[in-house]
DNA sequence: ATTTGCATGTAATCTGTTACATGATTCA
DNA sequence: TGAATCATGTAACAGATTACATGCAAAT
């Protein structure tokens, strides 16, 4: 499906970047959502740049070395808004350890389900506090054209997702006996 | 990490099945939080049976044709028993594509951004209703001993997913201009 | 002097999907 | 007679992670 293509070509659709800057883009900006490490970024623009979508120009960084500093064409904007555009084909499962944990969990003793729902508690707790954190950054919603529309919108999405584990499995913990 | 192993193996701590009895556990009981084709299970199995994890028995299906049907032995119990009482490791970004769009829904028309998202209302309210339906087959909360506590709290956990990202998509409409 | 960050790449491996392949039985 | 279900497998490919590999600059 090619979803990493996409990606990274609506990323350098906002502004020229590096393998590297994109890459610190997937660890910060889309890391909600999407990953990818360098050694799966470098190999796509190499791709991308032989189909014509990206183009490069070899430039020095601020301190001397060389870096590749790539641009979306017209041909990669239009591949990424006719992607844009496209209906979503149904999600398969996101697969999901901890629920797969939780689905066995009358095969453990009994202290040990609720510790291990409480583990979860705890982690899921310290996410959402990380990222209610960022969400203060905006001082209000961003304009609907604006770039860091979608940044607040997955955000938010992100809050809630968090705010519905913890309401989870603390209902799974009262129901434990 | 082996996750399929272990999901393997803790279906077959509940019950004695074979390979496609499996398959159909899959599809259903583990449908909202994990995946694995049969393409996938067969050589899983033959890659148990080799580490003496599970174990056969020939026998004639009801029709009269040949089916292996798969049990745990105890090294296959111990090393369940062991992943499950582990600490989860961090889980690695659940990848969404339809939250990836929605990260780059400025760069569509303005129009077709609300589309977009109504189009995923419609999806998961239509999986909500599905969820909910299930959920009526349980007269009571399951008993924390029996093995279907997990297929409970993980069908909550799925509708609560559900209402979640309704909620999510229709706050983001709003937010729209 | 050593670690961290910038910067780029390849190789080996693992995980998962799609397609290929076969064959009997049951139901419409 | 043809489609659906039961039943089992392999091969090719796609997607993603870990490890291998290099090198300069800046900060500690």
């Amino acid at each position: 499906m090619r979803t990493l293509k996409y990606a990274i070509l609506g990323l350098l659709n906002q502004k020229k970047m590096t393998g590297y800057d994109l890459m610190k883009q997937f660890e910060s900006a889309l890391c909600e959502f999407w990953s990818a490490k360098h050694s799966q970024i470098y190999p796509e623009l190499k791709k991308l740049t032989e189909e014509g979508c990206v183009a490069y120009r070899q430039e020095a960084s601020d301190n001397g070395l060389e870096k590749k500093l790539y641009h979306i064409t017209e041909k990669g904007r239009t591949d990424f808004m006719s992607w844009l555009s496209s209906e979503t084909p149904a999600q398969p499962t996101p697969k999901d350890i901890s629920r797969l944990k939780i689905f066995f969990c009358s095969c453990l003793p009994k202290e040990e389900r609720k510790f291990m729902l409480e583990e979860q508690v705890y982690r899921h707790t310290a996410r959402l506090k990380h990222l209610q954190n960022n969400q203060q950054k905006f001082s209000q919603v961003p304009d609907s054209d604006s770039n860091e529309f979608g940044d607040y919108l997955v955000l938010m999405g992100a809050i809630m997702r968090e705010e519905m584990m913890i309401e989870w499995l603390k209902k799974s913990i009262s129901l434990l006996n």
